[in-house]
DNA sequence: GTGATCCCTGCAAAGGTTTGCAGTGAAGTA
DNA sequence: TACTTCACTGCAAACCTTTGCAGGGATCAC
């Protein structure tokens, strides 16, 4: 290699204590000058602060987190930082933390419980605590890692751990209505992994509806919950026979109409589809996706929020000088339920029962993109199934 | 809020000195059980080893940052996580990262330069390298942030620094020259950010490109680097006269596709459209994008290794005991070039200057997807223009 | 003038780990 | 036997910060 060299080496770290040598008080003034300003003189405070800024002085977050057992910092687990569902999570997400002071490490898994597992491992010790986003690993996984560091669970449930869940199972129910009333009768359901607790409750819900309906439901998959994955089902599809298609997610209801497409069939004039999430591109490709809106902003805020809260209440590596042994720290185990949106648009039409000229009942409309989905609160038990 | 308790509080953190009474030695060698195993009795070795499993002991790593100055973290600043440029780079830099033992930090800035500056200095401490993606601050604030933490700059060119850039420049003008060659003499560029160093080259390129073809080149911008940003200067494009526009990003390209579309003008019939990423979308779109394929992959992977290889020389906090004071540490700074590609497919068609039943030069077919993207290496000095 | 109060600051321990140095005992060598 | 070598382990300092405690003045009331 071909090598330029710069010979400004990386600055030497310049810490509290050199701080307080240069303004002439202790190390304990200029920490206190930082974390507890109101304890010292004014005058020095300037003067300590002056140094500190004439230095480029930051104080070392990691020795400070050694001592006060917080980071400051949350860490964000997410199944496939490429699905586009996630990046609105996170950037609430981080949007949220920030206000708070935190900041927020995003690690990306593959969709690899095992990735998973070594992740919360890697970060336990440097982050308050956790977001876990869609985890692939088991729930009795989750609730030993969750006595490793806090844990928020989105979009899976587990009893006994505070959760972030979105209604799919509604939002399930309500596009396979959607279908149905478009006088489809054949109706397939295209799976995502099948460890995915959102998987579960879609597939119930659809159904349930289904049933309900007079309608019937094939199950396709489990599949990659990616365009790849949707694209690669078209012809399964086309041979099934259905006139309409409810995927696990958007990325696969785009992959599916793309493949659908080479097969020559036309959305929505032969099959409709639906999707799931409302990502920014479902309002782009031809036909506009007709989807389920998951409060995906909502979600990262509401998990955040919930984390903070939890560990405020017990901060991690509580030395608690005076209190007693037994403290029996309780944590809060909220369970969030956010509601779900079918935004009906392009890529869902008439299917072979229906009836000629029949007024549409379901609105037609945009998704709010800023509504905060309306949460529903319960415990556990209330809300499992 | 209603709420559940569980009473198993957070675990107490198991310590070092913990694993040391269990196993009956001392903590040192406990420690060096796990940092240096060589140097222990084998017997007395596993002894350990099953009490830290008992236990459940893990390694504190900021403690352990602490006094070795190395985290095994890095950071990888991205200007918006949903840009779906940037996927493809973080999977490729985590899985380099995870092969040499290091994790990976993601932290979002959405495109701001304010934001930028202040991950970089929350991570600073806590990471033993950043990796600075698309950055949108100034070059002279890289430059002095680079003394706090060592920096790795991908997709700009800061002089004296490691950096990993991506042949836009070459990329726009096969773009162009494609174009020029279809029949088109009326061309667009939607520009990105101002602050872009790609959008500069592609801009130079791009100009001399047409120049040198006998087309007129229209600067349209700068324009957000999003659907979003495309969808709104379609009309500006239809305006403009021209029959073909290279866009700054694949986003970009898509949502103009969909805002052309919006007013009735047909892509690629009316205007032909090239897009800059090959994002996995821009495969399933309708009509396919032609598009100047990055290799994002190749500069994830390249930026890490660099980073790590710069790192590994001049290990941060160095105590150095020995050594004198005056080390003049040197730090490489080898820039890395990768070669881009055109990647034709359906938005683009013959233009009104077309000669009828002209066969086509360019070769068409697919980019390679995993393909590398051949490096091209050279000192700072030789790539700058 | 004496004592109490208050504000500010310094002292020193603590947090979990690494690591140079020294010590121990056993094995090997002369 | 005496001495060296060697493998292993313990000791204690160090990394950078926070924080309970106590000390030192100054101010104030009596």
């Amino acid at each position: 290699m071909t090598v330029a060299t710069s010979d400004e080496g990386p600055a030497v770290p310049v810490t509290i204590r050199d701080v307080a040598r240069a303004s002439g008080v202790h190390i304990s003034t200029v920490s206190r000058t930082f974390s507890a300003p109101h304890l010292v003189n004014p005058e020095t405070r300037v003067r300590v602060l002056a140094c500190a800024e004439d230095l480029g002085y930051r104080p070392n977050r990691a020795a400070r987190a050694l001592i006060t057992g917080r980071t400051h910092n949350i860490g964000l687990i997410i199944a496939d930082i490429a699905n586009p569902f996630f990046p609105p999570l996170i950037k609430a997400a981080e949007s949220q933390a920030r206000h708070r002071d935190y900041h927020v490490f995003v690690a990306d898994t593959n969709e690899d419980p095992t990735a998973e597992e070594e992740l919360v491992h890697a970060l336990a010790k440097q982050v308050d605590g956790v977001l876990l986003c869609s985890p692939r690993m088991s729930n009795s996984l989750i609730e030993q890692l969750s006595r490793e560091v806090p844990l928020v669970v989105v979009n899976r449930q587990v009893t006994g751990l505070p959760c972030v869940l979105m209604d799919v199972g509604q939002g399930a129910r309500a596009a396979i209505e959607h279908l149905i009333g478009l006088g489809h009768r054949g109706i397939a359901l295209l799976g995502g992994p099948r460890s995915s607790w959102t998987n579960r409750e879609m597939r119930r819900a659809a159904a349930t509806a289904a049933r309900g309906g007079g309608a019937e439901l094939t199950v396709l998959g489990p599949n990659a919950p990616t365009e790849t994955g949707g694209f690669a089902v078209a012809e399964q599809v086309r041979r099934s026979g259905v006139s309409a298609v409810l995927a696990y997610n958007d990325l696969m209801a785009i992959g599916l109409i793309a493949g659908l497409d080479a097969l020559g069939v036309r959305v929505p004039q032969e099959v409709s589809v639906v999707g799931v999430d409302d990502i920014a591109l479902s309002r782009l490709t031809r036909p506009k996706l007709t989807t389920v809106a998951t409060p995906t902003g909502a979600a990262g805020r509401t998990a955040v929020d919930m984390l903070l809260q939890q560990d405020i209440e017990s901060p991690r590596g509580a030395r608690s000088p005076g209190a007693g042994t037994a403290r029996g720290v309780r944590r809060t185990t909220a369970q969030v339920m956010l509601q779900t949106d079918l935004v009906i648009r392009d890529s869902t039409g008439p299917g072979p029962h229906a009836r000629p000229a029949r007024p549409l009942t379901a609105s037609r409309g945009p998704a709010c993109p800023a509504g905060p989905g309306v949460p529903t609160v319960a415990t556990g038990d209330a809300v499992a199934s």
